[in-house]
DNA sequence: CAATCTTCCTGCGCGC
DNA sequence: TGCGCGCAGGAAGATT
């Protein structure tokens, strides 16, 4: 469920609760929340309890958190690395709250200002996963990501694309990979190794802003047409994680439960029958690599129909 | 090699 | 009210 927004407000909201707090306990209930953990339950919990987390760090929907070294040898480094999937939440609660509905695992951990809390990670699909992974130098020698002050990155995130809110995001070079791409536009923006961050929401708000047909190939496209689409998915991620992010339901919420508010200002997405807020077209949905494509037939026209300009 | 298909889960809302 | 079906914010790994 969550992109980019969403996963931004958790990586915040986390951030000033952990960094600096050390993991005292760690109960791993459910084995399929560490999908990408290589080793069983038991021995994650034994690999993190005492240790110190450094920081929160975002790189697309990948989070992750720092760990200081366990002893003078320890090296490389490590992170406890977090992905949502589809409706994975990380919960901030009080030491020893009730166990959550859905919750799979729970990091207890004494920060030396803030006391005892739970920190808790709940997934109702069970997409979502935690594990330890090894921090490696990132490829182009910037900072990992959002929340980062080291150029390291987890070695499982080392795949994945900038995302165009990064600072080292090569907007040159993802508009030169972009146009090298027979794929539907939408098809790409979804890569996550060609740019991060973007889900099925934002790609259909960011086509629908910048007037592109989502099946529209990508070497169809203008450089100007893709700058301006990559345009619209900044305005659109900065605008949703202003608000909080996108909630339908009770799957998407910050640190402390609580939703965003972003699904008021949606466009296109979820919109099918109604009107186009720009010209009143009903909007239409397809189906699309299995999901669905929500867009406006009249403001975006498939290629050949209408100039990209 | 790049593009596409399959699979992993639970739960909700809808139509019958 | 109950039941089956379709659908849901993702992405790794297999397959063509």
């Amino acid at each position: 469920m969550p992109e980019l927004p969403e996963v931004e407000v958790v990586r915040a909201g986390l951030a000033p609760a952990v960094v600096g707090a050390r993991i005292v306990a760690v109960d791993a209930r459910d084995a399929r929340a560490l999908t990408r953990h290589d080793g069983d339950a038991g021995s994650f919990e034994r690999a993190l309890t005492g240790r110190l987390i450094t920081g929160v760090a975002r790189r697309g929907k990948f989070l992750w958190m720092p760990l200081a070294p366990a002893s003078a040898d320890d090296a490389p480094r490590g992170a406890v690395i977090a992905h949502l999937g589809m409706s994975g939440q990380m919960l901030l609660r009080a030491s020893g709250a009730l166990v959550e509905r859905h919750e799979r695992v729970r990091l207890d951990v004494h920060h030396p200002d803030h006391g005892d809390l739970a920190v808790v990670f709940a997934d109702q699909r069970t997409f979502g996963s935690l594990a330890i992974d090894d921090l490696v130098p990132t490829a182009d020698g910037r900072v990992g990501g959002w929340g980062s002050d080291e150029a390291l990155v987890p070695s499982q995130v080392v795949h994945i694309g900038r995302d165009p809110l990064d600072d080292a995001f090569d907007e040159a070079a993802v508009v030169a990979r972009v146009r090298a791409k027979r794929s539907a536009v939408k098809r790409i923006l979804l890569d996550q190794t060609v740019v991060s961050g973007v889900g099925n929401i934002y790609a259909d708000e960011a086509l629908w802003a910048a007037r592109i047909h989502p099946e529209t190939p990508g070497d169809a496209l203008s450089v100007r047409a893709v700058r301006r689409l990559f345009a619209e998915v900044r305005a659109v991620l900065l605008k949703a994680l202003a608000e909080g992010g996108t909630s339908f339901d009770a799957q998407y919420v910050n640190v402390n439960g609580q939703a965003g508010y972003f699904a008021h200002s949606l466009n296109a997405y979820g919109r099918d029958g109604l009107p186009c807020p720009r010209c009143g077209r009903p909007i239409v949905r397809d189906s699309f690599m299995n999901r669905s494509s929500h867009y406006c037939p009249r403001c975006q026209r498939p290629t050949g129909s209408a100039p990209l300009r």
